[in-house]
DNA sequence: GGGCTCACG
DNA sequence: ACGTACGTGAGCCCG
């Protein structure tokens, strides 16, 4: 086996690092992110290549001979922020601490001493590995010698792997010719000077041509274009010059020290004292137990065996709790990870469907042994209950759930992550492990089984140890009883929602598609006609080009890209043009028949139903949301996109049975604000706007106007949603100073709404979150920007998340209530759909005044707020006719 | 894959 | 001065 070494581009990570992450400071304000940043980086490195050896090369700040032969080199570069620079030399000294090698050499910079060292090192028959974030480090790529290249992604850290062949294939040139195409076109960050007016293009174009700088310069009479040919008649100099600047060094006076360098146990007692006081705490826990720290990896175990998966299945039963997973990609079933302790150790197995272990086989044992009520930890639990019949139960804990609750923010919440923020362990990825390939691509390739297993394990055994700190962090946040009693128990009523699906009349959607289709020909036709020329009305840049550009409508810009043709702008525009009206009717009708008529027509199942997946995991506030399909944004707002409920039909023998909570956020703001006046106003009136028109604008109640009342509800939203006086000025078209006017009244109307919505934002400012009712938490990091918009927006964030977050947690109350109290009564009618604050319930034609009763109990009973929750409910043999 | 548009609460 | 209402998901275009 040949020996590995892994060399650092000390600085370049260290910059990446800096640049790529947020401000973190220690207690004592000392800057932490680069260094973090550069940690992290390394842990994973050494995890994933395994190195035998490991050197980091920094630069010195003494001049290098590259100055010496250019005196403008690096002379313009950016100077290091302050926050960067305090960090480098606190950035060695842990290093030092670690024991880890590091090499610096007066007058040449790292990049020659990684050079030198790295052929150094494949001279020596090692493979050799170059983590850098400097493209100029691609000329030493070679067969053996990788050059890794770090590259931010929307928060994601991936890594470009270039061996030789990869950056011929990147740059149609050798890693030699890297040299060449910098002579030629120089590189601007280290201040070398390239040919004038030529490019990347034309420089690539040339070495393919003639291969280096020098022999395209005696084929000088040759080279095209005219404007090559003169910058090296008259700057070939310069071209030589930058060719030696842009040599890496590869013998310098630098030796590869193998003991120096040697991978050994970085965990000092040195290096442990250092991260403590760096506050790295996520990396502290590697040195707790550091006899018993394992990599948990060693304990993974593939299983493919029916008589082995028996045995196991009959170990775990043993245990206290074990940890499951399953992984699925659409419907392929990929593997069951299953994991326990033994001897404080983690055993963790994933079982393949193979052979005689298959899905069915697998999930029955598995739906075996949850249904025994044993403590169950998975990373998922909804997918696992899609293959099991099993009742909720409280032993069972959803690891990706508590981590929601701990930071909705996150847009995933993998067991990667888990790992990090939870147990302080950096584990690979799964983009480390299978790239950029689905798990389901990943698993058909032999290469890459082996790595989904090892995913699969991960998933297991993060659930199971993760567990006790998750809880821990829910108790002191105080949201452990939200996750138990209500969210937990969440997971069970949407499991059987998603399962139980909504019946849709095929036929009649169909033809509701084709009635459209009609039309939306007929429309584009007669817009065609109208602009003069054909041209694709669905793409916004042609439109805007037609409408403001040739027919030459008043508009103007408005987006980055172009012009704006938003409904918004064509609706002012609509009474005066023709044009533009048909293209508003087209647009609703092309939205409805490919979202909806043809859109939903795809998830049609066998028996007629649509299976939504309820998603418990994504909103910042609280909220449940609905995918493939989504089923909240069913058309209700226009006639003809209403119509289109009339497919949602009831099973043979039910009816629809549809309640949804009157303005169930006004009321909860309302009961927290608990200001008097508005309270009394919903013990009163049933139209809580023309109560509101009637107070804020000092006009008896059968005396307001509907401009009044209208204008009274915008203000009602625009509360709601953390008012602006900017944002209903929009909403209402009047001017910012009326809007304003109406906020001012408004407030003085009710006087501790204000009070409570200041308060909102002083708390998250404070604390740095604000909290519902019941305890759930959103963080609001915008308020701590600089930027004005950003904390604005915090702004509002802190007023409207407790008002949204606490109707999202009362409706949650609800739907559990309403799905325990049908089951306990053993009745056949179900709860099939949540939209926010309505629910749609399946219901038996004999049972449904039974279940009307215990709608409307269940859901005003949810929460006993200052004002009564009031609900209104419809039946009907359709969705249309239920609201 | 990001931007735009539009469907819902 | 900055340039927006809060929370979502899906289809289409285009680089």
């Amino acid at each position: 086996m040949k020996e590995k070494i892994l060399l650092i581009d000390g600085h370049s990570i260290l910059n990446r690092a800096y640049y790529g992450l947020p401000e973190l400071t220690n207690s004592e304000g000392l800057h932490t992110n680069a260094i973090y940043g550069f940690l992290n980086i390394l842990f994973k490195m050494l995890e994933e290549e395994n190195p035998d050896y490991l050197t980091v090369a920094f630069d010195l700040s003494a001049p290098t001979f590259r100055h010496k032969m250019y005196d403008a080199y690096k002379g313009t570069r950016k100077p290091m922020p302050g926050e960067l620079r305090e960090q480098v030399p606190v950035m060695k000294d842990v290093l030092e601490a670690m024991g880890v090698n590091i090499v610096s050499k007066e007058g040449y910079e790292a990049d020659d001493i990684l050079g030198t060292l790295a052929r150094k090192s494949e001279a020596q028959e090692m493979d050799v590995t170059i983590l850098s974030g400097d493209r100029d480090l691609l000329q030493l790529a070679t067969d053996h010698t990788c050059i890794r290249i770090p590259k931010t992604k929307g928060g994601k850290t991936t890594i470009e792997d270039y061996y030789a062949k990869d950056v011929e294939a990147a740059y149609q040139l050798t890693p030699p010719q890297i040299i060449e195409l910098k002579a030629l076109m120089g590189d601007s960050a280290d201040n070398i000077p390239g040919l004038p007016g030529v490019g990347e293009k034309t420089a690539t174009k040339l070495l393919l041509e003639y291969g280096t700088a020098e022999n395209a310069y005696a084929h000088v009479e040759e080279i095209k274009p005219k404007k090559a040919q003169n910058a090296f008649l008259k700057h070939y100099d310069l071209a030589v010059l930058s060719r030696k600047l842009a040599t890496i060094h590869t013998d310098s006076p630098v030796e590869l020290d193998r003991e120096k360098a040697r991978v050994h146990d970085f965990y000092t007692q040195e290096a442990y004292e250092f991260f403590k006081e760096l506050e790295f705490k996520n990396f502290l826990s590697r040195f707790q137990d550091k006899g018993e720290q394992v990599k948990a990896e060693e304990q993974f175990y593939t299983v493919t065996d029916l008589a082995l998966a028996e045995e196991l299945f009959k170990k775990a039963e043993g245990k206290e709790g074990i940890g499951m997973e399953v992984l699925e990609e659409g419907d392929s079933f990929l593997g069951l990870g299953l994991s326990y302790e033994e001897e404080e150790k983690y055993q963790v197995y994933c079982f393949l469907p193979q052979g005689f272990l298959t899905r069915e086989y697998l999930m029955e044992k598995a739906a075996d042994f949850c249904g025994r009520g044993k403590m169950v930890a998975s990373l998922d639990i909804k997918a696992m209950l899609r293959h099991m019949d099993i009742r909720e139960h409280t032993a069972m804990f959803d690891a990706g759930i508590a981590a929601y609750l701990l930071n909705p923010l996150k847009s995933q919440y993998t067991y990667d992550d888990i790992a990090k923020e939870y147990l302080g362990e950096i584990l690979p990825a799964k983009e480390d492990l299978i790239g950029k390939l689905t798990y389901l691509k990943a698993a058909k390739d032999e290469a890459y089984e082996s790595e989904v297993a090892k995913s699969i394990c991960y998933m297991a055994y993060v659930a199971l140890k993760s567990r006790k700190p998750l809880l821990e962090a829910l108790e002191d946040t105080g949201m452990k009883k939200l996750f138990t009693e209500i969210e937990m128990p969440l997971l069970f009523t949407l499991s059987d929602m998603e399962k139980e699906g909504i019946r849709v009349n095929a036929e009649e959607l169909k033809e509701y598609g084709e009635k459209l289709q009609i039309r939306i020909e007929e429309l584009e036709k007669k817009i065609w006609e109208e602009a003069g020329e054909e041209f694709n009305i669905n793409s916004p840049k042609q439109l805007g080009v037609i409408l403001f550009e040739k027919m030459e409508l008043p508009g103007g810009k408005k987006t980055k890209t172009g012009y704006s043709t938003a409904a918004d702008v064509l609706e002012k525009l609509a009474p005066d043009h023709q044009i533009v009206a048909d293209i508003l009717e087209y647009r609703q009708l092309a939205k409805l028949k490919s979202t909806y008529a043809d859109g939903l027509a795809n998830y049609i199942d066998e028996g007629g139903r649509i299976h939504s997946t309820f998603n418990q995991t994504i909103t910042a506030t609280g909220r449940i949301s609905s995918t493939e399909p989504n089923l909240q944004n069913i058309p209700i707002r226009t006639e003809l996109g209403r119509l289109l409920r009339k497919v949602f039909i009831p099973k043979d023998g039910y009816v629809f049975l549809d309640a949804d909570y009157s303005q169930i956020e006004l009321r909860v703001l309302a009961h927290m604000s608990g200001d008097e006046k508005l309270i009394q106003a919903y013990r009163e009136a049933q139209d809580i706007h023309r109560i509101t028109a009637s107070q804020v604008f000092h006009v008896p109640f059968d005396q307001v106007t509907p401009l009044q009342r209208r204008n009274a509800k915008a203000v009602n939203f625009g509360i709601v949603y953390g008012i602006s006086s900017f944002g209903l000025s929009q909403d209402l078209s009047i001017t910012r100073k009326e809007a304003a006017q109406y906020i001012e009244d408004y407030f003085k109307t009710y006087p501790k709404i204000k009070g409570f919505l200041d308060g909102l934002v002083k708390q998250a400012k404070e604390q740095g979150y604000v909290s519902t009712m019941f305890g759930r938490r959103r963080p609001v990091p915008e308020l701590k920007s600089s930027n004005f918009m950003q904390r604005s927006f915090g702004e509002r964030v802190a007023m409207n998340s407790p008002i949204q977050g606490t109707a999202a947690d009362i409706i949650k109350i609800a739907m559990n209530r309403v799905s325990r109290r049908l089951r306990e009564e053993n009745l056949k009618s179900k709860l099939i759909l949540q939209v926010h604050d309505e629910l749609l319930i399946e219901t038996a034609r004999e049972e449904e005044p039974r279940v009307a009763a215990i709608l409307e109990e269940e859901m005003k009973g949810a929460a006993d707020l200052s004002v009564a929750l009031e609900v209104d409910m419809h039946t009907g043999e359709n969705w249309y006719e239920a609201k």
